[in-house]
DNA sequence: GCCAACGTTGGC
DNA sequence: GCCAACGTTGGC
C-alpha cells in the first residue's frame, strides 16, 4: 500500500465540493503531467490513502483524507474538444492521460497548514515542501502520512 | 540533441 | 500581482 497527496485549488474544486459530490467520489481528471500520470497509472491502487491538499489559496493546507476507489483509467476529458483539458494528441485507442477516482474518507476538523508541515523536521523531506515541486499527484511516506494525520487531531 | 523562449504553478 | 522554478515547445 502506498500513500499519496493530491493538490487542488479550492477555487476550482475544494474538499467541500468533493463532500457534495455523488458518493463523495470524484474522478481526478485533468492531470497533464507525465510524472503525475505515471503515478496514477502504475502505482495508485484501490484502497490507497490520499491526502487532499488545497493549493494556491489563502491558507495552503492538507484538509482531509480520501481513498482510491478506482485505479488508473483513461482520462476522457482529453477526448472532448470542448473541455478545458482537451488534448488532441491523446487518442481513444491509445490514451495519453490517465486518471483515478478518489472518495472522501474524512474531512479534517483542523486542517494541517503548509506552515505547520514546514515547521516539522520530520516532514521536511516530503515532496510537497521541496522547492519547486509542482506535481499535482505525489507520493508520501507512511511515517509522514501518519504524522500529518496526527497533526490534524491536535 | 541543445537551449532559449514561453507558459504554468503556486507560495508569498 | 510578483517571481522563482520547472515543464514544454520549437528553431537550429
Amino acid at each position: 500500500m502506498k500513500y499519496w497527496l493530491v493538490k487542488s485549488e479550492p477555487e476550482i474544486f475544494s474538499i467541500n465540493d468533493l463532500e457534495k459530490s455523488k458518493n463523495k467520489t470524484t474522478c481526478w481528471d485533468g492531470v497533464r503531467n507525465y510524472q503525475a500520470r505515471n503515478y496514477m497509472r502504475d502505482e495508485m491502487k484501490i484502497g490507497d490513502p490520499v491526502l487532499f491538499y488545497h493549493s494556491n489559496c489563502e491558507v495552503p493546507a492538507v484538509v482531509g483524507v480520501c481513498e482510491v476507489v478506482k485505479e488508473g483509467y483513461p482520462d476522457f476529458t482529453a477526448f472532448d474538444p470542448k473541455d478545458v483539458h482537451y488534448d488532441p494528441k491523446s487518442k481513444k485507442e491509445e490514451p495519453t492521460w490517465v486518471m483515478a477516482d478518489i472518495k472522501l474518507v474524512k474531512k479534517f476538523s483542523k486542517p494541517v497548514t503548509l506552515n505547520e508541515i514546514k515547521s516539522k523536521r520530520s516532514l521536511c523531506k516530503i515532496p510537497l515542501v521541496q522547492m519547486g515541486n509542482r506535481l499535482s499527484v505525489m507520493p508520501v511516506g507512511k511515517e509522514e502520512y501518519e504524522e500529518i494525520i496526527s497533526m490534524s487531531l491536535l
